[in-house]
DNA sequence: GGTCACAATAGTGTCAACGATCTGCGCGTG
DNA sequence: CACGCGCAGATCGTTGACACTATTGTGACC
């Protein structure tokens, strides 16, 4: 794991050392480290290049977004998040999507419609096409889009945060058979009512949509 | 923690170590440090007779809180909730409280309902003799009681983080003129409904309480 | 052969001192 | 008299060493 560029002494080194956290983070939801996986401050001390304390503190910062856990002197890990989470964590986010989406709606000029019937149609072709990756970054790029449009800054970052909590439940639904076949017309739906400007339809299919998450994270477990 | 009994001479030593962020959280909370108030670390060091680096971790915790933040280089201070910031925390809440509300009307056994009508006892004669203190106390209670009955885990810790940013707010309408008169009927229908063990009467009064909330507070600035 | 005390190891938690960075203020200059 | 410059104080950020706790392995003893 600590495969290292080798050394960077010479020259590279981090051009910009990024916050320990960031990297952390994105370690954790790359799959680097996985739940459960023990995280020890000298081995990401020498890893990320940066001093222990930077470390920590990066390590008490994800701890309490509740992407690590930290058990009382042994130590960091990476924190796994049972079905049970998983569904808890939907059922928030439906109350803070739809309040998202229908913001939204409310919000959306014509240069965002224009743009979202784009991502429509990208979704529609990679759904089209099979192409399940790109369906789910898709996905994601239509959640944070409905987040920046929405404009409220205090329902965005609980989201972000729950979106990482929950990154590995969300990667293997999109992989669960006749899942996109349900969900794209859905999150199709979703894109028209904030395009038709309808806040009440927005709200509607964004609960249709995480209804459906719910029920299918139930079936799994 | 290495403190044994004997190096503790002048007795006065916290006998608790309680963790320093709840302390400085009390404090914060407690109206103790102002908004935008500087947060020291060799002062809070002093002041709770903690190690630095305790208050380090103490203020980065709770800066991922929200309840204060750090500018870089140059310290911590208590994070200023603007009215537009209190307007979005109770927008969140809406969907957060409603979806606790429900949980909590599928969940009241008989012995919940004997002390939710001790409560709503409580609330009817607190406001009956104009105690808008212990009301006040009392609604954060309620809250408390049905987050607990939720069984809710992740929207209860959400909620709870997002009661400590707004408490300074929350304060503040308590005392709004004629605003108990409102509320408190409100609170009534809530606990009501949960009795009646009625989740969507339930989501539904939490929705409409939530909602003059609002319009009080967007009133206000 | 199984179990307990005990020592060795791994890793976190704590500490004091040092270096870096920002702020405020006095001083010289145009 | 206004403005920029630089020094001094305050405070954060970092470092390396050390103390403390949990875990694992080992050997004696039953």
């Amino acid at each position: 794991m600590t495969m290292t560029l080798t050394s960077d002494t010479d020259a590279a080194g981090p051009p910009i050392p990024r916050d320990v956290a960031q990297q952390i983070r994105e370690a954790i939801l790359g799959g680097e480290f996985a739940p459960h996986q023990r995280l020890i401050e000298a081995d990401l001390s020498d890893r990320f290049d940066a001093p222990r304390a930077a470390v920590r503190a990066a390590l008490l910062t994800l701890s309490s977004e509740g992407l690590v856990e930290r058990l009382p002197n042994r130590g960091a890990r990476v924190r796994a998040i049972s079905v049970d989470e998983a569904v808890e964590i939907v059922e928030v986010r439906v109350g803070l999507e739809s309040l998202c989406a229908r913001k939204a709606a409310e919000n959306v000029d014509d240069e965002d419609i224009v743009s979202l019937r784009a991502l429509r149609e990208d979704i529609a072709s990679a759904i089209g096409g099979g192409d399940l990756v790109a369906y789910s970054r898709l996905n994601q790029d239509l959640d944070r889009r409905l987040r920046d449009l929405s404009g409220h800054a205090t329902a965005s970052q609980l989201l972000e945060r729950l979106r990482a909590q929950s990154a590995r439940h969300q990667f293997r639904l999109a992989f669960h058979p006749g899942r996109a076949a349900q969900s794209a017309p859905e999150h199709i739906a979703i894109i028209d009512a904030v395009i038709a400007r309808d806040p009440d339809a927005a709200e509607a299919a964004t609960r249709t949509h995480l209804a459906g998450i719910v029920a299918v994270l139930r079936s799994l477990d």
